[in-house]
RNA sequence: GCGAAAGUGGCGGAACUGGCAGACGCGCUGGACUUAGAAUCCAGUGGGGAAACCCGUGAGAGUUCGAGUCUCUCCUUUCGCACCA
């Protein structure tokens, strides 16, 4: 064993022990409990940035640590490979964005293997290869037959310079982020999943997701967003039926039926078809229209815009009471949800009020409290009353709670075919389609006399070309006749491809199952995958919570009804780890750009007034005061990155394994600290130092348990107490950072036992070999090399986690607190096997307890057997 | 606006089931070693007080022998959704 740690030479070594036996690789094995531990896959951007680190750390500790406990454990890995970035990298470098994305793979797969972490590299995956988006067309296929892929226009962000869809994010306050120009809508045609039709199930198996944080379960079932209503029709007035130009009625839906007859408008979206058609005849309606699509793009806007409207001149009837309701068309309706008409119910709801009060519409109070007086609402002194109560004012359905009255209303409506009960869901269709170069080309032949026509499955995979470089303006696809150019599968004749590629969340909505089977050449997924699925964890980012896990949710129930699949759940325990925050500092100087600093340059003064300052020397600026901004999310734009490649370099893997697990739990955010990371790599070498003390002074000799001394007992118990509570933190409590503290005040009675007799060094051992085991998944090269040089013949990884010895923890005596009032005043050792009476008796003849009980009487005495006696005077 | 989570030393965080508040680490202070120190080791470190003791987990109430933990009200922060009819 080398007399001081050297991290470099350490983890080589552990790292070429591991490959040569590839220690990773696993297959399946009935006879043994399988741990399938999934991390999220990491875009290829070109490194690893922190929160990739804190994650597959995470997983990685997990693994091994299952590992350890006897399991079949998979750790697969894997790469998101299509997607934007790369062809953003591709217009500013001119780098076809294959090459740029395979040499980032290939930098960030050496990245992974140098921080150690224990992945069967043999099924390693590319979104981008052929191999695997093959069955992504083939699965659209599938899709496309069931009728679960439609096709239907649709409504993108188009950007009119480049001629280029954008994405949300690209369109930055209305404007394209690229050039600046004001973003417009546009309708072309794409595909769609029907992701509705299992938005109940969707809904509902969420219940039983126990192993999921009710946080993501939370924001699932808002995002499916399932509402309990009614559909109304209301039929056209006479007069205005040829104009509205649509037949019958209008359609809206409502949750609240039982205020329907204190409807006094109704209000449409600017988008709606009977608002388009009016405004035909009507240029200021037309222009009205106008502003209201044009106008903002983000919803939050939306929600706190004023309430603005514009009257059609067309009329509907109210279904029960056929009195006559003009339309209106409104900025705060939504064309995207319900049927983008509803019901103006001013007295009873905020919105409708806030319109009705704005344009002098009447407001009908139809509901009354079900505890207080009735009382009218009178804009605008008497504002909306949203509550459920009984109804009034509603002819025969008056008098009535809200369940009575929406079922009569409802019955009512039915009866007369203007109405009926509905579920309706804010979830919409998943759009999949993407006017994009770096993704999977959608399967599709579009020829002149046969229309839309699927590439048949012998003809899969429709490869992507490799070599064309986008520029920014459109599709290059679309502009490449060699791809585009095809015959009809059909008929024969020259047809043209589908130019548009998937959107990339399709990519990562099956991954995991590949990994079970990733060489399966023939099928999409194999038997396989029944032995690994559902992962048993999976852990990644927030970010992910609704959209990714929704997806992946639903494709696993399309796949398992397809046939392909016996689960339709994916994912049993999910675990969400936290960011990876650091300080921001930034400069300003008088006119110039705002600068950040990388906070590893900023030295933390005391000024004057004694108040932290922070400065930076550069060489233009020379030294400067610095504003500190807070802490935020490592970022590059805010210059508080922090490299992982530079921080195995200068302490190793393992020093940022141990402090990213440390720092703080996994769910919680991780403030980066570069003392706390100098304290891990302190520690480690602390512990390197004590084993090294240990073994130079010869082979310690066996360990006779019932000779020992009462202070190699306790060190024994301390060493028991570590691995009983460092099992149960990180087996059940997923909570690291404490089982990283047990071992740290191991190690500290270990530095206070000075005892170099045989059986003290013999308990030594023991407490440095436990040690050991239970830092290996967490700093698995250091421990790799301290069992060795603890004089195991076996490797570390093939190692059993072990069980405490309950000799060792049992103890003879307790020490049990004794208040008095509640308050602390003492400690009384006791036997463990006292009785209630003696331990009674032992606390009330404590000298500090006689002082505060003095000549008061004693009123009661609590025994928390092993615990605590509380004296009540 | 709605929903969720969280507020504990100078800092990150412990205290899991109501039972010793502040484990562990960082920082800081003092000391040792050293020509010197960035290293390493030892000791101390919630506040007040000479001490006995007292006070202390965002604020206020409540339940309890006992509350950081449970209940209510309020405040603050973070996150998510956001005109969802």
């Amino acid at each position: 064993m080398q007399e001081s740690y050297d991290p470099a030479a350490v983890e080589r070594a552990a790292q070429q022990y591991w490959d040569e036996r590839r220690a990773f690789e696993v297959r399946e094995d009935a006879t043994r409990a399988k741990f399938y531990c999934l991390s999220m896959f990491p875009y290829p951007s070109g490194r690893l940035h922190m929160g990739h680190v804190r994650n597959y750390t995470i997983g990685d500790v997990l693994a091994r640590y299952m590992r350890m406990r006897g399991h079949n454990v998979l750790q697969p890995m894997g790469w998101d490979a299509f997607g934007l970035p790369a062809e953003n990298a591709a217009i500013s470098n001119g780098v076809p964005p294959a090459r740029w994305t395979r040499q980032n793979i290939a930098h960030m797969r050496g990245q992974m293997k140098s921080l150690g972490f224990a992945i069967d590299w043999s099924r390693e995956l590319a979104t981008c290869d052929p191999h695997y988006y093959r069955w992504n067309q083939w699965i659209f296929l599938r899709m496309l037959e069931k009728g679960i892929a439609y096709r239907k226009t649709g409504v993108v962000n188009w950007d009119p310079v480049d001629q280029t869809v954008l994405a949300n994010e690209q369109v930055i306050e209305g404007r394209g982020w690229r050039t600046g120009a004001p973003v417009e809508k546009r309708e072309i045609p794409m595909y769609y999943l029907n992701i509705t039709r299992y938005a109940d199930e969707l809904l509902e198996a969420l219940e039983t997701l126990n192993g999921w944080p009710e946080r993501v379960r939370v924001m699932q079932a808002n995002w499916i967003g399932k509402s309990e209503g009614c559909e109304i029709a209301f039929p056209y007035a006479p007069d205005t039926r040829a104009a509205a130009g649509a037949d019958g009625a209008l359609k809206v839906f409502t949750t609240r039926a039982d205020t329907l007859f204190g409807a006094t408008f109704m209000a449409i979206a600017a988008e709606h078809p009977v608002a388009l058609a009016a405004a035909k005849r009507n240029p200021a309606l037309s222009a009205f229209i106008d502003e209201c699509r044009r106008g903002s793009v983000t919803e939050a806007e939306v929600a706190t815009q004023e309430k603005k409207g514009m009257p059609t001149g067309l009329h509907v009837l109210h279904p029960l009471t056929g009195r006559a309701l003009e339309i209106w068309v409104a900025n705060y309706v939504l064309m995207g949800y319900g049927e983008g008409a509803v019901m103006g119910v001013p007295a009873h709801d905020e919105r409708d009020f806030e319109f009705a009060l704005k344009n002098a519409l009447p407001v009908v109070t139809v509901v009354r409290s079900t505890t207080g007086a009735y009382q009218e609402v009178r804009a605008p002194w008497i504002a909306a009353y949203g509550e459920y109560g009984i109804t009034v004012n509603s002819g025969q359905f008056s008098g009535l709670s809200f369940r009575a009255a929406v079922d009569g209303i409802a019955a009512a409506l039915e009866h007369k075919g203007l109405g009926r009960k509905r579920v309706q869901y804010r979830l919409r269709d998943w759009g999949i389609s993407r006017q994009r170069y770096w993704g999977c080309p959608i399967p599709i032949v579009h020829c002149g006399l046969c229309g839309e026509v699927p590439v048949p499955d012998e003809q899969l995979p429709v490869v992507l070309p490799e070599d064309l470089v986008p520029d920014g303006s459109g599709n290059p696809l679309a502009k490449s006749a060699a791809f585009y150019h095809c015959r009809c599968p059909k008929c024969g004749q020259p047809a043209r491809r589908e130019t548009d590629t998937m959107d990339t969340f399709v990519d990562s909505s099956w991954y995991f199952l590949r990994y079970a089977c990733a060489d399966a050449a023939r099928t999409m997924v194999d038997a396989r995958v029944d032995y690994w699925l559902p992962a048993d964890q999976y852990i990644g980012g927030i970010e992910h919570a609704i959209l990714h896990l929704l997806y992946a949710r639903f494709w696993t129930k399309v796949m398992r009804d397809l046939g392909a699949l016996k689960f339709g759940e994916p994912f049993t325990n999910l675990l969400t780890q936290g960011m990876v925050l650091n300080h921001i500092y930034s400069y300003q100087s008088d006119g110039g750009r705002k600068r950040y600093f990388d906070p590893a340059e900023v030295a933390v003064r005391r000024g004057a007034d004694g108040a932290e300052v922070y400065e930076v020397t550069t060489a233009d600026l020379g030294t400067v005061l610095v504003t500190h901004e807070g802490l935020g999310k490592m970022s590059k734009s805010e210059g508080n990155g922090v490299d992982p490649e530079g921080l195995v370099e200068r302490f190793g893997a393992d020093t940022a394994r141990l402090f990213i697990m440390f720092a703080s739990p996994p769910e919680q955010t991780l403030e980066w600290s570069d003392e706390g990371v100098q304290g891990a790599s302190r520690f480690i070498r602390r512990l390197w130092n004590a084993v090294y003390e240990h073994v130079s002074a010869g082979e310690a000799p066996p360990l006779d348990a019932s000779t020992l001394t009462g202070a190699q007992r306790e060190l024994r118990r301390a060493a028991h107490q570590t691995l009983a509570k460092a099992t149960d933190d990180i087996g059940r409590r997923r909570n690291f950072n404490t089982a990283i503290a047990a071992v740290m005040e191991l190690l500290n009675a270990v530095g206070r036992f000075r005892d170099a007799s045989a059986a003290g060094r013999a308990v030594r051992h023991e407490a440095l070999r436990i040690a050991t085991l239970v830092l290996a998944p967490i700093t698995p090269h250091l421990c790799h090399a301290l069992w060795q040089a603890l004089g195991s013949t076996t490797a570390l990884i093939d190692e059993v986690w072990p069980a405490p010895d309950a000799a060792a923890l049992a103890q003879e005596t307790r020490e049990i607190v004794v208040q008095v009032n509640g308050k602390l005043r003492g400690r009384i050792s006791v036997a463990v096997n006292a009785d209630e009476a003696a331990v009674r008796a032992a606390a009330l003849a404590h000298a500090q307890v006689r002082k505060f009980v003095a000549d008061k009487p004693v009123q009661r005495v609590i025994v928390v057997p092993g615990k605590l006696v509380n004296v009540v005077v």
